[in-house]
DNA sequence: TTGTACGCGTTATCAA
DNA sequence: TTGATAACGCGTACAA
């Protein structure tokens, strides 16, 4: 039957001192168990710590910042939470910093340019210690990130290239992933590849694209301009089915042959099959597709989606370490000419069951 | 001994106020457009303005929450972040708050319980005001939320029936959602049905089969028992789909005649869809499918998932509005009796591609 | 119209 | 071994 205080204000280290008989300062040393705790004695530990679980007191981790002047807090800025790409990325990060005493904070700017900023600016008002930004498609102009760059917060791009920004990035070799695409179709006996690039805005389009020409360049695979599309600047990732359902549908209209799909990512290659379905085509029999990404959805479509895997994971957990480790490293020079370099992990071919050798007879050759 | 360093030397409202020639509380008054603001020559405020962000002052939020007692933060505990389910409720959160000139801290619990006590505690230390818990899958016990419960932090729990640990929950009308997935492939002309139930562990199996079974009786619709499968108990929402493959699977080894399967949820239908496939019957020509959900894959497979959609933005949108309501309502009456009620929002029906009429040849009878 | 003084909850420092 | 005191950065009565 113990009555208890309405409090409308919860326990704070006073309280614990007064009930306790020791000060605050005891108390402190106590529960942090800092290094001088070593001189209390044990009963007086026992006491205090018992009190303070009774009293449910919880240090207030606002007075607590204030003071030691560390949040121990990182920024997690995402450009797009529906994204399944971002969110494999933000599970790599939480896995890595779990293990740490940092907190993350997680910020949401929906892909808008505004709501970038404005987290920004509750991110520094926080005192965030570091930062990490997740973008996957466009993404506005950075310039805020020189907000970032005169407070001399540690930050690590990831997904996308933002090292124009003087960020140091990480990233899929997207290169490598367009060679690896297109060698994979070449070596299951494709020789027509209807090429779906993605849109122009995305810097990633290019530079799969570049792959792809390059393995073509050295098989000697001729890729007919007919046979290659481009997708249409698009706000939203998910627009990238609906492109690809577009392109295709039009190439088959057109009466343009091709016996397999290389798509930009693995929506548009969903858009793509989608298309074949509709004009009676079976994937893979009568037509191969290929994504990229490997977004979860890859694995439980049907057929499977062969696609070229970029490690979502392991990426977020690098981005994490990075950042990490600035924060613990001593800052010995500013080098405010520091070139941000931008780290490319391999991507890896997944075979599923999109993907087969060409049928003979639709082969035309 | 070194003198202690402040991490990022920040101009502060002192900087400010002896760059400026007037004093801090000035300055204070004159950025925040309090009250008193309006007593101070407009030079002054102009000049004041232009100094700040000369220094590029941001005030900081943690001295600033000590004095004010406030945080206009909310806690959002995501079972898991990479469950589109959880992913969409979220937005509906985000999109409510950002409104508001509340923060959402986020943070993600993966589905282990010792996350999130820790997460608990975390959130407790940092004052968040009001609390959101997304959950979908399993989630061990809620006990922890005694915690919250005796810190009197409005709490709503979204996804998950959290009344019994007196927690005002909102959840899609699971009942419901079955009723109409029955009624959809009876009204199709379907007869034998084969029903994948959830998990016996998650509430939301039993109340969906609920649904089904009421239709049943009412529509004089037999489900034989040999056409009803339950799903093996998970950890992970992913698991659907193996268990739906599975499931599916051995029916057709089994020789079990069926025209349509009503599958627990969108994942478990994909698996039965791969299974169909693999035994050669086309989806719907030979067999229809109905999920369950309404997640973002369920749009962009082939065929396109026949579904029942859940209102996962709308929820999170309500949610959020439940615990701002709270917050601004004056906390008239201590009630601890308070009953915690469960609000049940109507799910809707999504017509796609994989549900159709029984071919003849197809149907037994 | 502006400045002074104090308090928010903690912790570091020094004194006892 | 423990306690008193001063900061941390900001907001706001109250005084001027």
């Amino acid at each position: 039957m113990q009555k208890q205080k309405p409090l409308t204000n919860r326990a704070t280290i006073i309280d614990v001192a007064r009930l306790s008989g020791f000060s605050a300062s005891t108390v402190s040393i106590v529960l942090n168990e800092a290094p001088l705790s070593r001189y209390v004695a044990a009963g007086t530990k026992e006491h205090i710590r018992a009190v303070a679980t009774k009293l449910g007191y919880r240090p207030d981790a606002f007075a607590r910042s204030l003071r030691s002047r560390r949040t121990h807090t990182i920024g997690i800025m995402v450009s797009d939470i529906s994204d399944p790409f971002c969110t494999l990325i933000l599970q790599g990060i939480e896995k890595a910093l779990y293990k740490t005493s940092y907190l993350p904070i997680i910020m949401i700017a929906h892909n808008q340019r505004k709501q970038f900023e404005r987290h920004i600016e509750m991110m520094l008002e926080r005192r965030v210690e570091g930062l990490i930004v997740v973008a996957n498609w466009l993404f506005g102009g950075f310039d805020v990130l020189t907000d970032i760059e005169k407070n001399q917060i540690p930050t690590v791009g990831v997904g996308r290239d933002l090292t124009a920004r003087r960020v140091r990035s990480l990233q899929v070799d997207n290169e490598a992933g367009g060679y690896a695409a297109a060698r994979h179709l070449y070596e299951l006996g494709h020789r027509e590849i209807l090429v779906l690039r993605g849109p122009s805005e995305l810097a990633d389009s290019e530079r799969r694209w570049q792959g792809v020409q390059c393995f073509a360049a050295e098989a000697g695979l001729r890729l007919a301009s007919r046979r290659v599309a481009q997708l249409a600047p698009a706000i939203e990732p998910t627009s990238g089915f609906a492109e690809g359902f577009r392109l295709t549908s039009k190439m088959i209209e057109r009466g343009i042959d091709f016996t397999a799909i290389l798509a930009f990512d693995d929506l548009t290659a969903l858009g793509a099959i989608r298309a074949l379905r509709q004009a009676g085509r079976q994937v893979p029999e009568s037509c191969s597709v290929i994504g990229f990404d490997d977004v979860p959805l890859a694995a439980v479509s049907t057929p499977g989606l062969t696609t070229i895997r970029q490690p979502m994971e392991q990426m977020g957990r690098l981005a994490a370490e990075w950042v990490l480790d600035s924060l613990s490293a001593p800052k010995l020079t500013e080098t405010p000419s520091d070139p941000a370099t931008l780290h490319l992990l391999p991507p890896e071919l997944i075979v599923r069951e999109s993907t087969a050798p060409p049928c003979s007879r639709t082969a035309s050759k």
